[in-house]
RNA sequence: GAGUGCGUAGCUCAGUCGGUAGAGCACCUGACUUUUAAUCAGGUGGCCGAGGGUUCGAAUCCCUCCGCGCUCACCA
């Protein structure tokens, strides 16, 4: 009688000997069932064909197993099932066991990395009175007690800003942020965004430390940092490209954004490549339209797009030798946006001045416009020192890292319909 | 939110032209005492996603709803 039992390292073979059979070994081999976790005492030892093989002198029923397993040899196919029972999936499916085995040492190893580099990870506030951050469409929840509206938080970014003002040397928070918008292969309503801060850097050093932290994060997991994903290779020791939005949307598009002047002859210049903007866009929105539209599904190669346009981005430092646009860049891999950065804008005054511009915006209609931040402006009035700061969306580059192309594929308990 | 495909036993799937529910695995019983998903025989197991309609008769055709996938839109 032979036997496989496994566990998350892998599986070993179990037998009983006909010669000297254990009556309470036999009586409990007929009492086991596919699923049930079992305890076993013998001798090791190898078989005529070579395995290795525990010859069985005792067995414990650690854990009865209920309810059936699904047939063994399809396995578990069903995404309903697999989402929903994640459980299920991981006990029938490798690669669903060995994906969050890789989650884990990917948060392992980017945190080894940055706290070798100086950084603390901090925890900041999900309960927020003011939704600010990031441009997204927040939950609300409320508090009872205080009898006040909260919303969950969609990015930690002015919380984490306002550690450094106070002194810390650098900061991360792998941060669960919550947005109250469209799901799909990519999107989550929650996810995981890691940020960090690191005082007297800038954008182009957060753009090699996008490069060290993926590479690192890629040869712990993977042994290599050449990987198929999506059916295309990737070279990982490789420069990821640098490059600019506009001189992407010149090569993509072949419109010059930077020559173009008005709000207005931006539009044009957008409506001419089919590109939809509103009656009121002005120039960054239209050449951030055109960027998404005729650029991204270009960068399968990670790439690391910079310099982009002033206006949607009230957080950012504006560029040192262009004022329509600011020290920000998004790094691509096939295709998929993975992250944003910034040289942090540290300025008080302007800071104030953005979000009278979001208010603006909010109360024309845009619901993902930031608020007015007051508490977060004082604080860089006590002096934000230069600062870089880099969000990555941890869901897309672990999907990237373990083969996954949907996001529910690297969340154990992906949000799902109420059945 | 829009389009589209799917939903039959615990799991993987058949089910023809509309004729009243099937297989394999799992589980139980018995035989077998051994190997790399799968030995043999027998058995248990179904609100055919839900509701309505057409029909003598619906898993099958029609409608509505629920759930899941994919594509698109918004976003990370």
């Amino acid at each position: 009688m032979f036997m496989d039992i496994y566990d998350a390292t892998g599986k070993v073979q179990i037998y009983t000997s006909k010669e000297h059979p254990e009556a309470s070994v036999l009586e409990m081999l007929d009492m086991v069932d596919i699923g049930d976790i079992i305890g076993i005492k013998g001798t090791v030892r190898r078989t005529k064909r070579g395995e290795l093989s525990v010859n069985t002198q005792e067995i414990t029923m650690l854990a009865k197993a209920l309810l059936p397993l699904p047939e063994k040899f399809h396995g578990l196919t069903d995404t309903d099932t697999k989402y929903r029972h994640r459980e299920v999936d991981m006990i029938m499916t490798p690669e669903t066991i060995q994906t969050f085995i890789k989650r884990s040492r990917i948060y392992e190893t980017i945190r080894q990395l940055l706290i070798s580099k100086g950084l603390l990870e901090v925890e900041t506030p999900i309960l927020q009175s003011i939704k600010g951050g990031a441009a997204a469409k927040p939950f609300i929840t409320h508090h009872n007690t205080l009898d006040m509206d909260l919303f969950l938080r969609v990015a930690p970014e002015l919380f984490l800003k306002r550690l450094i003002v106070g002194g810390l040397p650098g900061v991360f928070e792998f941060a669960k942020n919550f947005r109250n918008e469209g799901m799909d292969t990519t999107h989550n309503p929650e996810f995981t965004g890691l940020e960090m801060y690191l005082p007297y850097t800038d954008y182009n050093d957060m753009a090699d430390l996008f490069e060290e932290i993926v590479r690192t994060a890629c040869q712990a997991v993977n042994g290599t940092l050449q990987i198929e994903y999506d059916g295309k290779k990737f070279d990982l020791s490789k420069p990821f490209a640098r490059v600019t939005m506009n001189d992407m949307i010149k090569k993509y598009a072949g419109v010059d954004f930077m020559a173009i002047t008005s709000d207005e002859e931006a539009r044009n210049a957008a409506k001419k490549l089919n590109v939809e903007v509103d009656e009121d866009a002005d120039w960054g929105h239209s050449m951030a339209a055109v960027f998404e539209a005729k650029c991204e599904e270009h960068l399968i190669q990670p790439t690391i797009v910079m310099d982009h346009p002033k206006s949607m981005n009230p957080l950012c430092k504006t560029h040192r030798s262009e004022p329509r646009l600011v020290e920000q860049f998004e790094p691509y891999i096939n295709g998929k946006e993975m992250g944003n950065a910034y040289t942090e804008l540290t300025n008080p005054l302007d800071q104030r001045e953005r979000f009278e511009a979001q208010v603006a915006a909010r109360e024309a209609g845009d619901e993902e416009a930031d608020m007015m931040d007051d508490d977060f402006v004082e604080a860089l009035e006590h002096g934000l020192p230069p600062t870089g700061g880099m969000g990555i969306g941890m869901d897309r580059l672990i999907m990237f890292l373990t083969g996954n192309t949907s996001i529910r594929d690297v969340i154990a308990f992906p949000t799902m319909r109420k059945k």
